[in-house]
DNA sequence: GTAGGATGCTAAC
DNA sequence: TTAGCCTCCTACG
């Protein structure tokens, strides 16, 4: 779930539900309860992401919840009748009419303006805001000697794309994911830069991750559909051994900055 | 019932 | 490079 295309849709959800609205917060399970009642009664007055970072202003409090969901951080939303909360809740916001629960996040904390800033100012461009482009990224990615794989998947150089984009861009691009950043063209990663902008804004909008062409889907090649807890339809996360939807050879998978990486030999070329 | 893994990241060695 | 954090779900006895 968490990649930075969860978080945009977290944030316009919270917009949708709360947006200028007077909240309930609270924090059932206990560790943010000292912040969540300083701000109990306020209405929400901005949700942001930036990258896996999510924002949360109230009116006039000059503070924000900054929090980020980690591997496991889950959100639930929700409409009255409001249910009583389980004790993993770390977060709830409710009003009269829709709750929103908080389980599991890496950071659930609040932050000064600058502190916000910081974190803005650690992260790289991300794909889905507007106001950033690929620049910023392509002058790290062409002076580095790291792989690409492993720069896809570092926030400073680009935020918000996680274990899932990064194995589907670089296999929509026919990029082995073991060559080195310097080594890419400008072509490549500007090709891959856009791509990433429109695969995530149609992760948003239908809040999952799909990647694969319509003349690659199931129906149109007449496979079953993937059946994977994770949801959309995908060229080779988490199918190693399986064949390729393209060119029928193997899938492999290796391990590469302690994360799963996945990739078709035959189609990502170096 | 238990073990293990998962779309993430950081601090410590 | 590893351990640690936080939760939920599946597979396996």
């Amino acid at each position: 779930m968490p990649e930075g295309h969860t978080i945009h849709r977290l944030a316009q959800d919270h917009a949708e539900r709360f947006g200028n609205r007077e909240v309930r917060v609270t924090s059932p399970q206990g560790k943010f309860a000292d912040s969540a009642a300083l701000l109990d009664g306020n209405p929400l007055t901005t949700a942001e992401a930036h990258g896996k970072h999510l924002f949360l202003g109230f009116g006039e409090a000059d503070v924000w919840i900054h929090i980020h969901l980690g591997l496991f951080g889950k959100y639930t939303f929700g409409d009255a009748p409001v249910p009583p909360p389980t004790d993993t809740v770390r977060l709830r916001l409710a009003t009269a009419t829709a709750y929103a629960d908080l389980r599991g996040p890496t950071t659930c904390a609040l932050v000064t303006e600058g502190e916000k800033q910081a974190i803005h100012d650690r992260l790289g461009p991300d794909p889905l805001r507007a106001q950033d482009n690929g620049e910023a990224a392509w002058a790290r990615v062409s002076r580095s000697r790291t792989t690409v794989a492993a720069l896809l998947m570092d926030q400073k150089v680009i935020a918000g794309v996680g274990n899932v984009y990064r194995a589907e861009v670089l296999f929509r691009h026919g990029i082995d994911p073991y060559r080195l950043g310097r080594d890419l063209t400008r072509p490549e990663w500007d090709a891959m830069w856009s791509d990433l902008a429109e695969l995530m804004r149609e992760g948003v909008r239908n809040n999952r991750i799909d990647t694969v062409r319509p003349e690659h889907t199931p129906e149109a090649m007449g496979r079953p559909p993937r059946v994977d807890d994770h949801g959309g339809e995908v060229y080779v996360y988490r199918r190693a051994q399986q064949p390729c939807h393209i060119c029928g050879g193997e899938i492999r998978t290796a391990g590469l900055a302690a994360r799963n990486l996945f990739w078709c030999p035959a189609c990502q070329q170096r």
